[in-house]
DNA sequence: TGCGTGCCTTGATCCAGATCAAGGAAAGCG
DNA sequence: CGCTTTCCTTGATCTGGATCAAGGCACGCA
């Protein structure tokens, strides 16, 4: 097992979640701060980032790659609460300690500040603070739309959210209907901890929809949408509302 | 259907959610100038509060009572999102609408606050601010437990889960394992809906667990924890972690 | 006092998805 | 190259909880 190690950090100014993170309301003076205060860490895929319990002495920004937040019963069976993406936020003003695992489940950059001084900073600037909520407000959105699919959807439903949610996250410019294609960051056995199912399941419900000529695969890991409104009318979802996070 | 009506309000010095609510932490001018902007509305158990969509002219603590965020498929399929208890706040900044269905589930008396003026109070006042990322946060911890409940538990575990939250959620002070007794707000079935499960099972996993000597049944509504600990094994949780809402 | 209505319980049956089991394909490595 | 390992697919069977069905209890109302 490999530890986490620490880069070089690029300037804020070219940073590729520049306007979409914590910081993305920050002026060139901020960014100095910030600049000073940060440092990069990387960890491989399938390394633990935090545990449950774990004291909580930074938090970060994701910058590249794909962790995920899990909890675990007594017994071992496991569920995925979270997914972070570029931009998404780890660690919580006014907690010292996380209640779920932080494992990186593709190879992951993150840009880290010490809590102590990052708490000081949120207390200093309102619009920091500000847009931490909203982070905060997002995952709350995605909680829920995930509860539903958790409580009530079937596999098959579960399966085409999951698509659906991964086209919208990784083509946020291009609209229409036609084809698009995504890569899957995690295994059969990570996506049905996500989606509260078995790997056997996962795998059923990606052949099944590729026999119905919804989607196909090019490999294991990369498939493309050939039927996007049949995705739709896949997922159960209300026309307006639904996972779009 | 009756229409909600406006009450007369307490005053805040008096509010029983006053040192728990988003205005926990409010100076003696602070909650003259909060005394004069709100207002108090109540609904009769059954009654809607606010539709998904609907604008959110409002914002609001819960005084009392129980209310529900629910969650809705196009086949009618329905799954809630959360459950408000005494000092939980609707409505949030930054966002003119709601992506849920929010119901009194029992009779409930709502503190309101027009939501333009109330976010300038929170621009203003950094400490409510505060007090509202730790309401977010702690919504946020819930529905990840929850997450995990929908996910991985079997039905006698979710409903353990369940009658767990409410002793410790109505029995904050008084700790150790002696019987303590709670009062179900809920129908059979929004137990169910809250679950993910069905009335019937709901059923037939509260008559296990009297059958088990766990609980007893004063009525239909009012039970009784005999075995404390045999609750929790039943659970499924960790000995530390789990949900304590 | 009897009847309707809402809510709950219990029984019988069914089925989606879990579990058990057996390979197959791709990637890393000696 | 051949061998191991990891991940994926597909088939066979099992089962927890859904679904279908039939009352039971308690309250409100005429």
């Amino acid at each position: 097992m490999q530890m986490p190690s620490t880069t070089a950090a690029v300037r804020c100014v070219e940073c590729p979640i520049r306007h979409r993170a914590v910081c993305a309301r920050c002026d060139d003076d901020e960014l100095t701060l910030l600049e000073s205060m940060k440092s990069y860490k990387t960890y491989e895929a399938g390394q633990p980032i935090l545990w449950r319990g774990d004291e909580l002495v930074f938090v970060a920004s994701l910058v590249e790659g794909v962790a995920s937040l899990s909890k675990t019963l007594e017994d071992g069976r496991t569920q995925m609460v979270g997914l972070l993406l570029p931009s998404d936020f780890i660690g919580r003003p006014g907690r010292t300690q996380i209640e779920f695992d932080v494992t990186a489940t593709t190879d992951v950059t993150l840009c880290c500040f010490a809590r102590k001084p990052f708490e000081k900073l949120v207390d200093e600037t309102p619009h920091v603070a500000h847009r931490l909520m909203e982070l905060a407000l997002d995952e709350l959105d995605a909680a829920r739309d995930w509860m539903l699919l958790l409580g009530r959807k079937t596999a098959r439903e579960k399966i085409a959210t999951f698509i659906q949610m991964f086209v919208h996250r990784t083509h946020i410019e291009e609209a229409g209907d036609g084809p698009s294609s995504i890569e899957l960051p995690m295994t059969r056995d990570q996506i049905a901890n996500y989606l509260g199912l078995t790997l056997e399941t996962v795998s059923r419900q990606f052949s099944g929809l590729k026999k119905d000529g919804v989607i196909t695969f090019n490999d294991r890991k990369t498939l493309t949408v050939v039927d996007m409104a049949g995705l739709h009318d896949a997922t159960g979802d209300d026309d307006d509302g639904g996972l779009i996070v």
